[in-house]
DNA sequence: CAGTCCATATCCCTATTTAGGGAGTATCGT
DNA sequence: ACGATACTCCCTAAATAGGGATATGGACTG
């Protein structure tokens, strides 16, 4: 339908947990003489071992997925072969993920609601060793200030304070001081810019720093 | 593939704003030969017209849609054609908003990452009159006492201390004394189970109570 | 290697916010 | 006429937030 007719077409690898989104991929790559799907996986420890075995051009990798999400499986992929050339089939647009999938080594994101046209040419594109985004995504990479990471003890506290805990059960609960509790609050207000609990948890929550 | 060889088959409709997964589903439903796909839509008004226009056996339909959701649109088509079955497509097993599509008429629900055959079997399941659910799913309904619902004050309350507004801000704003604001929270954590607005704001957003 | 930044933690002080009571009024819809 | 919702005011105690001062260990840098 498209590109040069003699060339060896190219291999794809299909990852996302959800069998009809493979099962519309596939359909999608079908009728493309270019492309070709070499193979498929439902997590993304699959699509690591699939990588490996297949050797595929290109990965067309989604985030959330049980086991391993697509993060995780893009730093490793990458870290194995780093010629491998990802993909990334998200939801939202918005998600700090994408931006964590592209500092893994993903060539481009394309959302899943988004033409399919749009998504064969973001396949093209990455294959051929180009970058590729839905329009809402580069913006949203661009205007976005690097997510204000929280320490392993900041999200701790901060997902403690989520299910509803106080000061001071946070620091039985730890064994620290109420104070030291406060302190860590006060840093993670500073990071988010939240001016209290409640607005830290919902700026945490869109920017996926925690999960419910 | 399976059933009864001379019947008619069974029409279909399909309802997602992903291209991709009507695109599954087609792909899905095309070797059957006891299903049919009549038409698609790729929201909840475009359902309501294709519904009209089609008069499908079975509308397969997404929840989570621009313009009209999936609650709504199932509510429209079962009040202008009570007969219609509609089988609800969702990502999450443990939504309020599957229990609200079951209120509105729907016949069953099934979850995006099941397997194909569960799927395929869950729309002869419906298109024969029944029910049907993915496994998670029937469990999460029964277990779920009726979803709190909150008064519209309420909502817009806690939704404001989502954003990290103090009980005074919201009272300036609604033109209310503190006290007033005060007794709404007091309603609203005791209809939620809350111990704090912490509390209330996770339990809301995982009721579906609130949105980010 | 010294210097420095940062995360972690302690303690103290103060002001504001929040939560939990009780008591009472007005409005609205069934 | 009752129940639900919305709102007022008052009181108390607990929780929270914002300061400032200080110590320790680890990591990174000149």
């Amino acid at each position: 339908m498209n590109n040069p007719p003699k060339m060896k077409p190219v291999s794809v690898l299909l990852v996302d947990d959800h069998a009809l989104i493979r099962r519309g991929l596939t359909d999608l790559i079908r009728y493309e003489s270019d492309l070709n799907v070499a193979g498929e996986a439902s997590n993304g420890q699959e699509a690591v071992e699939a990588a490996r075995k297949l050797n595929p051009d290109v990965i067309v990798m989604d985030l959330m997925m049980p086991e391993m999400d697509g993060v995780e499986a893009t730093r490793r992929i990458k870290a194995e072969r780093p010629d491998s050339r990802i993909l990334i089939l998200t939801t939202f647009g918005t998600s700090a993920d994408v931006a964590r999938a592209m500092a893994a080594g993903a060539s481009g994101a394309i959302m899943k609601d988004a033409e399919t046209d749009d998504q064969l040419a973001a396949i093209r594109a990455v294959a051929a060793g180009g970058k590729a985004f839905s329009p809402g995504i580069e913006k949203t990479l661009n205007e976005q200030r690097p997510t204000p990471d929280l320490t392993d003890r900041q999200l701790l506290i901060l997902e403690s304070v989520t299910r509803g805990l106080t000061n001071r059960d946070i620091a039985t609960m730890l064994g620290i001081s109420a104070d030291a509790v406060k302190q860590h609050l006060a840093a993670i207000f500073s990071k988010l810019g939240a001016a209290n609990r409640s607005e830290a948890i919902s700026i945490a929550l869109r920017k996926h720093l925690l999960k419910l």
